[in-house]
DNA sequence: AGCACGCCGACT
DNA sequence: GTCGGCGTGCTC
């Protein structure tokens, strides 16, 4: 048998299938999706079958055998293997980096060298004249250690590096190389009850008195007639561990170590809910999705549900329908979101039906999470965007909660948007789609506002209404330039500050956001103009207040802030830019004794930081939550009546085509925190550029005014969803060789789309176009001590352009020189700024 | 990605 | 005349 086997080395030239032959003893386990390390030109690397076949391709004398196979149970199933193929053409990344993308990081293996002695009779060392080449103590320590890592040989015996070399050429010591997990499986000391029941009651009965431990102990044991972990029964019993060893010893009762599942909400009493009624608009778009399952139809629908209508309802009822049909479901949730509070809904309706997996998870508990799914114990996975790899048969419904969020963009290669991934997944398997959101991206409200082919229905599905018909939070828009001319310089608007002393006197609670962590956001001289830059990227300095220290949001790069200016050596240095903490420094001058939580990148990278903070909040235990964009989402805190932007104008300002588009939903997804219980909320939002239809439309909580009007610009501008981009990112060391080879490039792209007949504007109104912008510098013209140009390409109707760009990058990948240039392909890009 | 094979400068 | 530089090409 002939396994095709995708080896894990992500470049273009071995980004096809390798064939192995399977070993006799290994035929009845080796599946397609097994992962298996392979020999592979000279080494051992870990790989995925994705074929088994009955004969080789390649002359059968150069076939080499499968040499491990690394899981009893294969963790990829065909159509994930078919779905990692389809995104490798989509996103133009290799095989095997699709294919990894799809498991947990625990089973990322790498290989393993390990040395042994030579102890076949026949060799003598003696007759090689090798017995001078290495030490003795070094011989004995490998004999006696039998085998030991190479790694860890080298370590101890430095300067032996080149004799170990030759020892394993002369054949003085042998190499096995295998592939290691990065698992640690816990394992634990567990105490099973006697196989023999009778026997052991009766040896019961003539146990010697003294002997009374023991005989509690095992009588322990008879009665809880179940295994336990060793500590957890001298915690419950007492007594020593000799007295249990005692008891093993006479047979009467079993130790062994137990690999241990670590499950993260284990212990944890979920309160179980049952569906509750549904609204006469919730139930109409629940009928609507649970059809759409009934029927295995893979259609995407829309959601389209403002803020406080009750989508989670809705979404759990479909999944509940979804498990009668004995389908399973996937829910998707931006990470920010899939907080303890979401948690907890899930659980408490399906119970341990369902797998959860997010980014704070350790490696080991994440992949327990994954067997969960992969044994078939549970039926619902919800998780952040990796989560739509769940490994399940039989999908009935993918659910994406908040669709619009970035966040589903994957930054790194594959650069994937899980919703279109889903939707491609779901066709795969007959599974409705849901996309869910108060503010659905442009893309998707085009797309499901399509008129519907005949016969079907419309794939949008309007949820207006609010639970309990609680009105929107008035959202009141305070113009900062008329504040300034009335000679207010503070950071808060009269409005704003008058709104927070009300809060601190009724005791309610505030929520602050301000787009922008650090203190200041770039550093000057008054003097002389000098800005503090980051000396490997092209951008300014941010100045962090606690550790007073400049630093680089990019590449991470800190350094001590400047207490004069390093060029004029002036005394006029100055901050400008407002940041996080700067508002929270501001926010104890003018509100004394105010109890303020700031929650940024700054303050949530321990583990469980994030949800501690939330909590302290929701325990009333600060009077302001003041944060980034990581506060506007997901959070319902019944205290919460005002809810205040510091500058909408952050987001607003950006050069990027999306910018209009991201601060409407930010903006509304904020005002939604405010007033959500029976307490009045308010909302102040204050911004240089009160009359910018965002805002004006967002103030209005009109989503379909914004639509109109953002669709508007998108049309003019040539811009999704009126036709697809795909950013080519090339970077290099040396200016002149970038500029040279991003050219080439540029023009040999254009040749190949003339070629094709599709070159050209795309207000030509063609069905078919390409266009190609650049190179031009990217926005960061240097990153890492990199430099960086770009290559922005539109285009409209059925074009394959990752062949295209993958055919104009060929002469600068294959057998280039050394220091090639970095091309980097981002299709669908969220932020082409 | 690694590793081996192969063609030109500073050493015995 | 050799050791070693890293350019280039292959890996079932």
């Amino acid at each position: 048998m002939i396994a095709k086997v995708i080896v894990d080395v992500p470049s273009r030239q071995t980004d096809r299938p390798f064939d192995y032959e399977v070993p006799k003893d290994l035929e009845s386990w080796v599946e397609v999706g097994s992962r298996v390390g392979v020999p592979f030109g000279g080494r051992v690397l870990q790989g995925f079958v994705i074929e088994l076949a009955e004969t080789a391709d390649i002359d059968p004398k150069r076939l080499k055998s499968i040499s491990e196979l690394l899981d009893p149970m294969p963790p990829l199933l065909p159509d994930l293997i078919e779905l990692a193929k389809w995104m490798s053409d989509k996103y133009c990344c290799s095989w095997t980096t699709a294919l990894q993308a799809m498991i947990p990081a625990a089973l990322k293996g790498k290989a393993e060298r390990y040395i042994s002695l030579n102890d076949d009779p026949e060799f003598s060392a003696e007759e090689y004249g090798l017995t001078a080449l290495l030490p003795e103590d070094m011989m004995d320590w490998i004999g006696k250690q039998k085998q030991v890592k190479l790694e860890t040989l080298q370590q101890r015996f430095p300067d032996y590096a080149p004799a170990i070399k030759e020892a394993l050429r002369e054949g003085l010591l042998l190499e096995q190389t295998s592939i290691r997990d990065r698992l640690a499986i816990r394992k634990v000391l567990t105490v099973f009850p006697p196989e023999d029941e009778a026997a052991a009651r009766e040896a019961l009965q003539s146990f010697p008195a003294r002997a009374g431990k023991q005989r509690e102990l095992l009588a322990f044991m008879l009665e809880r007639g179940e295994a336990m972990p060793l500590q957890a029964m001298l915690a419950e019993a007492g007594g020593s561990p000799a007295s249990v060893r005692a008891l093993v010893d006479k047979g009467l009762l079993g130790m062994h170590e137990v690999e241990q599942e670590r499950d993260p909400y284990a212990g944890r009493n979920f309160q179980r809910t049952e569906p509750l009624p549904l609204m006469p608009g919730q139930q109409t778009v629940y009928e609507r999705i649970a059809a759409t399952v009934s029927r295995g139809e893979s259609q995407a629908l829309l959601l389209h549900g403002v803020t406080g209508s009750g989508k989670t309802e809705v979404y759990m009822q479909s999944i509940q329908h979804c498990l009668e049909l004995g389908k399973q479901a996937i829910v998707l949730v931006p990470e920010i979101s899939l907080t303890p509070q979401m948690v907890e809904r899930f659980k408490g309706r399906f119970g341990d039906a369902v797998a959860v997996l997010h980014s704070r998870l350790s490696n080991g508990e994440r992949y327990d999470e994954w067997r969960k799914i992969r044994s078939r114990r549970v039926e619902v996975a919800i998780g952040a965007r990796s989560a739509i790899f769940a490994p399940f048969e039989r999908i009935g419904l993918i659910i994406i909660d908040e669709e619009h969020e970035s966040s589903y963009k994957q930054e790194e290669s594959p650069k994937y948007h899980a919703r279109d991934v889903a939707v491609r997944r779901a066709r795969q398997h007959g599974a409705a789609v849901v996309l869910g959101s108060a503010t659905p991206s442009l893309e998707s409200f085009a797309a499901a506002s399509r008129q519907p082919a005949p016969g079907k229905e419309s794939a949008l599905l309007p949820m207006p209404e609010r639970v309990g018909s609680r009105p929107m939070p008035p959202v009141q828009v305070i113009d900062m330039r008329s504040e300034l001319q009335d000679g207010n310089r503070s950071m808060f608007s009269r409005r704003l500050h008058a709104a927070l002393i009300e809060r601190l006197e009724r005791g309610e609670q505030s929520v602050l956001l301000l787009n922008r962590r650090g203190y200041s956001t770039f550093v000057m001289c008054r003097s002389c103009g000098y800005t503090a830059a980051c000396p490997h990227c092209d951008i300014s300095l941010t100045y962090h207040q606690k550790s007073r220290a400049l630093r680089c949001h990019y590449c991470g790069h800190a350094e001590l802030a400047p207490k004069e200016c390093p060029s004029c050596s002036s005394e006029h240095i100055r901050y400008f830019g407002t940041g996080t903490q700067r508002v929270e420094e501001e926010l104890a001058k003018l509100f004394p004794g105010i109890r303020v939580i700031r929650m940024d990148v700054d303050t949530t990278t321990e583990k469980h930081s994030h949800e501690k903070l939330l909590k302290q909040f929701g325990e009333r235990k600060a009077d302001v939550l003041l944060g980034t964009q990581m506060v506007a989402k997901g959070l319902d805190f019944p205290f919460v009546t005002l809810v205040g932007v510091i500058a909408a104008d952050t987001s607003l300002n950006l050069p990027d085509f999306r910018s209009a588009e991201r601060t409407f939903q930010l903006l509304t997804q904020v005002a939604g925190r405010a007033g959500r219980h029976h307490l009045p909320g308010e909302v102040v939002i204050q911004t240089y550029s009160p009359e910018h239809y965002a805002i004006v439309t967002a103030q209005q909580h009109d989503y379909a005014a914004f639509v109109r009007e953002e669709l508007k610009h998108r049309g003019v501008m040539g811009y999704p969803p009126f036709c697809r981009l795909v950013l080519v990112t090339m970077s290099h060391e040396q200016l002149p060789l970038l500029s040279s080879v991003s050219e080439q490039f540029a023009e040999r792209l254009r040749g190949l789309a003339a070629d094709e007949g599709v070159l050209g504007p795309l207000e030509g109104g063609l069905p078919r176009a390409m266009d190609i912008l650049g190179p031009v510098a990217s926005p960061i013209s240097r990153m890492k001590d990199r430099y960086r140009f770009q290559c922005v390409i539109k285009y409209r109707g059925n074009i394959d352009v990752p062949a295209l760009l993958r055919q104009a990058m060929a002469p600068f990948i294959e057998g280039s020189p050394l220091k090639l240039v970095q091309f980097s392909i981002d299709v669908d890009p969220q932020v082409i700024l």
